[in-house]
RNA sequence: GCUGCUGUAGCUCAGGGGUAGAGCACUCCCUUGGUAAGGGAGAGGUCGAGUGUUCAAAUCACUCCAGCAGCACCA
């Protein structure tokens, strides 16, 4: 005899295992109706699966979050399913479920082509009419590989080897058509319902290392219904309007061209929003303690092979012959030039922490498959700076790094940011007993500084493990903007020592941090974030003075005067236009506020106040219009509340 | 870097073996109009670059460059 638990807190005997759609059926016709698969002790299983020990079990049905899971997963298998119903000799690899969809790795000599997305998805909602059950069989593993190899699925047959020893082989049929698989699966193919569309084409290399093959990936999506479906194509949609690279372009924020891959011609408008970004964060910087100082663009080849920059990064260095015929390179990075500032001057323990900063233009060949807008560049502008401590002062140190980072995302509205902590590389610097040291240090100031982070594992520096402050764009991708390394490894690589209270040399420890991390990157997440519409106080153009005819215009350059005098950068439309077509201009430029004036205003002393992305105007005595907008374009730091 | 796709006016895009088209933007003229497009006229392109096939190439082929999506990479 055995108890099932149910979630509403009973619990029911039983004498013989019964199975999940046994189970739902005993409880209610529509409950068995609607359900897909059980969930034991939390984890999800086959409805087919026979409950047989006490356990606790919930019935998942096709409203469930955990059935979309289960939707994408055997969408996946039908997609796979119908590839090789009409490309025979594809051989299937990997098909997991992604956030929003799934893909499916395929191996085909020929490329499948955008046009075949609609034959595949049409040979899908085929399979999904048969309505085939799926069953799981358990195989014996040599015959399950002779059976994968003798059909010429190399692929699967390396997969079924690979597992551990001991684990079953779990195959799932589906009709005619079977597929290695864990599961758990929906009871049949037609319970995906028709919601599900073929997005795009990748190529992708075999277990994710780019010296093995290059497979051809299928993406899809797919959904409980149309209306989510259909809600999730139009926000990828909207998503796209906010793409920085187009916005960017459409308001005259900065631009690209052949010449210049991953370079960055920033324009009037976008240079102020760059402006403002580094003002701000000079502030945060004097404030925290850090003095600025700026190191050479280029430095001798000899000095990145002492970092170890060379050694691990050498291709992806710009360099340069001189007349001379030394070799020279563009810094990657700050660093090593930091040191030569630290170790100029004999430095004492009473210098410590000390911490320079630097906004520095750093440079990186960077493959070209990821260049990606203001993203990902050649040459971008790093707010990088370096803690020189001893190493009793990390955990202080790193905790204070890290609400300083916290407290700059929250000034510009990011609030939900992930912290990554990634530890050792296989390629590295430093012997194990350091690496040892320096990531118990950090993980120690993270916990103390009680931030939540998810581990990241053989993703750190090659000098030293990281933190990675991530924060998502648009369309959902993720990208690093802030970072903090404990660094154990360059400074004695570089000599750098300072005099203990002893009177001994000792070598510091460095913690390499930035905030926005790439400037270029920061302003291009803002962008997307804002969807362009930036606060006030980052707007290029935070005001427009717009005059309804041209007799007010004397009146329209006063309030211009007097915006300017008050440190509001303001432009001027004196334009021969309508004020409707002003207005839908300066609100297509998304800029923040509209001051209209006709003859009233001008006779009035008044100002019509239009803010962007509101219907209604409000009109109120200039003096008052500027006091407003000047509490408003206030920095985030500089306020007084 | 790899796989696939794309490259025509400032922007968005149509066209397609017989030496180029639309809308918006731009310039000029008329219009002085109260909160998201007033009207008219005009100017603007060696069709990404190179090589080849052809009587003829923006169109076809090849190479290169750049961009897009994904993969790999990211100090």
């Amino acid at each position: 005899m055995f108890t099932l638990s149910f979630p509403d807190g009973s619990k029911r005997d039983y004498d013989a295992p019964i199975t999940g759609l046994e189970l739902a059926n005993s409880i209610s016709k529509s409950l068995a109706k609607k359900a897909i698969a059980i969930k034991r002790n939390g984890r999800l299983d086959d409805l087919a699966a026979a409950l047989g020990e006490d356990c606790n079990v919930e019935i998942v049905t096709r409203d469930s979050d955990e059935a979309l899971e289960l939707i994408r997963h055997d969408a996946a298998h039908i997609m796979a399913e119908a590839v090789q119903t009409l490309f025979p000799g594809t051989q299937v690899t990997i098909g997991p479920v992604i956030e929003n969809g799934f893909y499916y790795d395929f191996a085909r000599e020929e490329p499948f082509h955008l046009e075949d997305l609609a034959k595949i998805e049409a040979q899908m909602r085929k399979i999904v009419q048969k309505n085939a059950p799926f069953t799981l069989e358990i195989w014996d593993r040599d015959e399950a590989v002779a059976w994968f190899k003798e059909r010429g699925e190399d692929y699967k047959a390396e997969l079924i080897e690979a597992l551990p020893e001991g684990e079953e082989v779990r195959i799932y049929r589906q009709g005619e058509w079977l597929d290695l698989c864990l599961g758990p699966h929906l009871p049949s193919t037609a319970k995906i319902g028709t919601s599900f569309k073929l997005l795009k084409l990748a190529g992708a290399y075999w277990r994710g290392d780019s010296r093995n093959p290059m497979l051809q990936r299928i993406y899809g999506t797919a959904w409980r219904n149309d209306s989510e479906l259909k809600t999730y194509l139009r926000n990828l949609e909207e998503a796209e309007k906010r793409d920085h690279r187009k916005l960017g372009r459409e308001m005259d924020l900065f631009h690209f061209q052949e010449e210049g891959p991953g370079s960055v011609f920033w324009h009037p408008k976008g240079w102020t929003l760059f402006q403002q970004l580094i003002g701000y964060m000079r502030r945060r910087q004097h404030g925290a303690g850090y003095v600025e100082v700026n190191s050479p663009d280029m430095l001798d080849k000899s000095l990145w092979v002492t970092s170890g920059h060379w050694e691990k990064f050498g291709e992806n260095m710009f360099t340069t012959t001189t007349p001379d015929e030394r070799e020279f390179a563009l810094k990657p990075m700050n660093c090593p030039g930091h040191v030569q500032i630290f170790k100029n001057g004999l430095k004492s323990y009473r210098d410590l922490p000390m911490k320079l900063a630097e906004f520095g233009k750093v440079h990186r060949y960077e493959p070209s498959g990821a260049l990606h807008g203001l993203m990902r560049v050649r040459h971008f502008t790093q707010d990088d700076a370096h803690i020189f401590c001893a190493e009793d002062q990390i955990t202080a140190e790193c905790v204070k790094v890290n609400d300083l980072i916290i407290s700059i995302y929250h000034d510009f509205g990011f609030d939900d940011v992930r912290v990554k902590f990634s530890d050792r590389p296989e390629k590295r610097v430093g012997s194990d007993e350091v690496w040892d040291r320096s990531e118990a240090a950090l993980k120690h100031a993270i916990d103390k500084a009680g931030v939540k982070w998810t581990l990241n594992p053989g993703e750190g520096a090659f000098y030293g493990p990281k933190l990675e402050y991530v924060l998502r764009d648009a369309i959902g991708r993720d990208w690093q903007l802030g970072t903090l390394q404990v660094d154990l490894n360059l400074p004695g690589r570089l000599g750098a020592f300072f005099i203990t209270p002893e009177g001994e040399k000792h070598t510091p420890v460095m913690l390499h941090q930035a905030n926005f991390g790439s400037l270029e990157r920061f302003a291009g997440i803002l962008i997307e974030h804002h969807a362009g519409r930036m606060p006030l106080w980052l707007a290029p153009v935070q005001v427009v003075v717009a005059t309804i005819v041209s007799e007010a215009d004397d009146y329209g350059r006063k309030v211009l005067e007097a915006l300017d005098k008050a440190g509001i950068r303001t432009e001027i439309d004196l334009r021969n236009e309508k004020i409707n077509y002003k207005v839908r201009e300066h609100s297509m430029a998304k800029v923040p506020a509209i001051l209209v004036c006709g003859m009233r205003e001008a006779q009035e002393g008044t100002i019509s106040v239009r803010r962007l992305g509101q219907k209604y105007q409000k009109v109120m005595p200039l003096a008052e219009a500027i006091a407003a907008l000047v509490a408003e374009a206030t920095p985030p730091d500089l306020r007084e509340d």
